[in-house]
DNA sequence: ACCCAGGGTCATA
DNA sequence: TATGACCATGGG
């Protein structure tokens, strides 16, 4: 991965969407509970769970941590996969209770927050990289399926690339800087939802003259591997 | 009627 | 190690 285009692509970007000053939650915890409900699913309806959430005064640790997983399911049910993601916020939220809280997490060091994440249920590389990153800004450089899809289609990876070795290519090029991976991110949804969907829609991209996608196309990754 | 969305896990060979 | 199946809602 060269830094150049890396960084050239980053300031196309941002000149195009502007500043997306994301994470869209009011705290750390809403952060996490996001970071779960958005798995595989499209914002508008975790945004439809998280409000269901905020309702019902469970969005909250202690709160959820103390819910059974019928009735979180139901609070959630909008963001789709409610029995398996009640689950993951009611063990998010006992792991939280046990430790400290968001503060007491917050100590911890990169390493030993990505290790405690990445062995709750339900929380893969991607997630626990969100929240590192979102929740706690340490220096992350996540790669989510619109960036595996964008550097794809610029020609820099070829898609089936293990996750590790995306986000070690990403952090090797480019400087450890939590703010500009959370920008960075954060443009590369924004773009990819406008144009680099499994169907490219490459009208007025911004990326046209460095995309290797044949125009009209359908071109998607190849399946990825572990 | 499809296609798609800011993944993760488990069974099988 | 590596594919496939499965989870599920809501919008275009």
């Amino acid at each position: 991965m060269d830094r150049g285009v890396l960084e050239a692509v980053h300031a196309a970007l941002l000149e195009r969407h502007g500043p997306q000053h994301w994470w869209p939650a009011d705290s750390a915890f809403e952060v996490i509970v996001g970071a779960i409900l958005i798995q595989r699913t499209a914002w508008r309806n975790a945004e439809l769970a998280l409000a269901r959430l905020r309702g019902a005064g469970a969005l909250d640790p202690e709160r959820l941590a103390a819910s059974a997983p019928d009735e979180v399911a139901a609070w959630v049910r909008p963001a789709g996969f409610y029995r398996h993601k009640s689950v993951r916020l009611i063990a998010v939220s006992r792991w939280l209770q046990a430790a400290g809280g968001i503060a007491g997490v917050a100590g911890l060091a990169d390493e030993a927050l990505a290790a405690s994440l990445r062995a709750l249920p339900g929380i893969g590389d991607e997630t626990a990289d969100a929240i590192s990153l979102y929740a706690f800004e340490r220096p992350v450089f996540v790669i989510d399926a619109y960036a595996r899809r964008l550097f794809a289609r610029l020609g820099l990876i070829r898609g089936d690339e293990p996750y590790a070795e995306l986000r070690a290519a990403c952090e090797s090029a480019l400087a450890r800087d939590a703010a500009y991976y959370n920008e960075y991110h954060a443009l590369i949804v924004a773009h990819g939802k406008q144009y680099c969907r499994p169907r490219p829609r490459c009208t007025e991209c911004v990326l046209a003259a460095r995309c290797t996608v044949p125009r009209g196309g359908p071109f998607d990754l190849p399946a990825r591997r572990r």
